[in-house]
DNA sequence: GTGCGACCTGGAGCGCACTCCATGTCAAAC
DNA sequence: GTTTGACATGGAGTGCGCTCCAGGTCGCAC
């Protein structure tokens, strides 16, 4: 069991984005102590860590929603999350080629601008 | 010379938001015919190509700020643009480790998943 | 001469993903 | 026993980058 403390610690998540996250419905309800405080699961904390790997790789919160969804649904979903994953996976490697092809642009930029000194 | 709508065909920005850029300063005051309707001159153009290229790597319209006007200030801020193109440039290569590795895990969370079917 | 479509302007509105705030509770430290 | 600090809640506010809208002008096709 972790502290909100701790996971902010982990997970990188401030603390009003985990709150925000488990009141959107993107963490499921967290489990409270004695006093109302949240006392985060391991399955939390590795759940946060697939979450932090999405929003990374700029998947919308609305797609990450439906993920979430899926796992919750049971494994019967799992080649739905594989298909998830994987057009995913196709967004992500347009972006690495993107920003490959942009930045030799801006390499060449900078040469071009070497020239002039 | 160049129409609006040409421009938005060869660049990929809209028509708002060649406005909008022109508005803060991102495009110098374009020319108008005697109508007051907007001619893009080549020049226009190319520099909209390097703003495509800085936005898509992810670079803050305040940052692309900062470069129009040390374009607009003459020969002498060429190795300031050099160092931002730089700092730019560490940026998306940055942005490429990183989506690099996460996408490695979105690899092993697919096949963990396969195993399950 | 009227309809149409491309354009103009200033300014309001929007979607996303948080982030902040006021107010309150509880537990341990001193 | 009171201060401190970590936490709670609901709801408002923020920053970014556009995007949309109302109302108007202009030039050409019919």
């Amino acid at each position: 069991m972790y502290t909100p403390s701790e996971v902010v610690e982990e997970t990188g998540f401030s603390l009003d984005t985990l709150r925000y996250y488990e009141k959107i419905g993107l963490l499921e309800r967290i489990g409270r102590n004695s006093a109302g405080q949240r006392r985060f699961s391991e399955a939390d904390v590795g759940w946060l860590g697939m979450v932090r790997c999405l929003r990374e790789t700029g998947m919308p919160i609305a797609t990450m929603l439906r993920f979430a969804e899926l796992v919750r649904a049971g494994d019967h979903t799992i080649s739905d999350r594989i298909k998830l994953l994987e057009e995913h996976d196709r967004q992500v490697q347009a972006q690495i080629a993107n920003l490959t092809e942009r930045q030799s642009y801006i390499h060449h930029k900078i040469s071009y601008y070497r020239n002039f000194l």
